[in-house]
DNA sequence: CTCAAGTGAGACAGTTATGTCTCATGAATT
DNA sequence: AATTCATGAGACATAACTGTCTCACTTGAG
């Protein structure tokens, strides 16, 4: 059902995440099936790959139309957005570390319609004044990102507690585009 | 010579960031020497891994040394290591990629010793006041290597000029970690 | 109870990467 | 010029993974 196949493709991206160069029998050992059962699911590694990378770029676009980054100010949308993205943080870390799935239209089309929406609300809170113009907007959309790969992983190996990592991301995110009084350094 | 396998380890690094799964053959090409050759200086995929963790975090090990962690404030001390960072972000990013050194005793230590530092100055800085102590030290130091880290694969990829790559990864770190006059949000 | 559907286990061949080897070439040294 | 030495090319067997198949078992519906 399609319940079965989520869990397996939330498995499978948290277990590639940590072992990038799995085999199919490891990945469907991690998700509870045998590797008969996967292959009937997804005709090949590639398949796999190409499905896993579908569904996280439905769950990040999700996560960023849950987070309404049309509304409010630019700072609180990217909070709402941290907290949106930390909960499927799995996925993101395995769509930044597949790269198979580089060059694949669908994909890089998909990612770089979110990356344009993050990317648009960056730009709105550099223009009303409320972020920082000495940063590219582009750049701030990566770092977000960035930061909560790199908090997904700090969770994983329990450096960091779940509870927590939205909002040190969003904290260190905010803190760092916002624009301060004092700007200016040595 | 040691030159050669420099250049090896390097471009090893820089492919495999590109291409996890690469053969030893692909390695070889990138690095332009043959698979024989490759083989020569380094006995198997595991040790070529090895060879390249180890390396690598040579090189950041440097990085944090030529950062002078300890002189100044750590605000600067953290921008200066940013600088020292970005031109090995190759390495970087190696390491944050390659799974097959998890549990490698040395690795891990020699990676601890290196986080262990830049913790080390954050503290500093959150104690004498001039860093928030909102946010775990481990996480702003883990945060600076993920910034780090994406703003590398941002160069790769042409999304971000290479100059510009430790100004920015600075900037936002600072500015986020920084204790600002206004750290409340609505 | 019967049967259909899905699953796990395992066999099987094909493919790919690996590790080791030999040999010829070319460059550098003496 | 002679020779040493590292390299590149390629052959070769081995190992690992893949994709496909069959078969026995469980489960759930009718």
């Amino acid at each position: 059902m399609s319940t079965d196949r989520e869990h397996v493709l939330r498995e499978a991206a948290r277990h590639l995440n940590r072992r990038p160069a799995a085999s199919m029998d490891e990945i469907a050992r991690a998700a509870g099936i045998s590797r008969a059962t996967l292959h009937r699911m997804y005709p090949g590694r590639d398949a796999l790959a190409l499905a896993l990378g579908s569904r996280a770029l439905e769950q990040v676009s999700a996560a960023v139309d849950a987070a309404r980054l049309d509304e409010g100010d630019a700072a609180a949308a990217l909070r709402r957005m941290v907290d949106e993205l930390m909960p499927i943080a799995e996925f993101l870390g395995f769509l930044y570390g597949e790269n198979a799935l580089v060059d694949n239209p669908e994909i890089d089309a998909a990612w770089e319609a979110v990356d344009s929406r993050v990317t648009a609300v960056v730009r709105r809170g550099q223009q009303d004044g409320s972020l920082r113009i000495d940063l590219p907007a582009q750049w701030i959309s990566e770092a977000a990102f960035s930061l909560a790969v790199g908090a997904g992983w700090s969770v994983r190996d329990g450096r960091l507690a779940r509870r927590d990592a939205p909002r040190v991301v969003a904290e260190l995110l905010i803190g760092g585009v916002r624009r301060g009084p004092d700007p200016a350094v040595s």
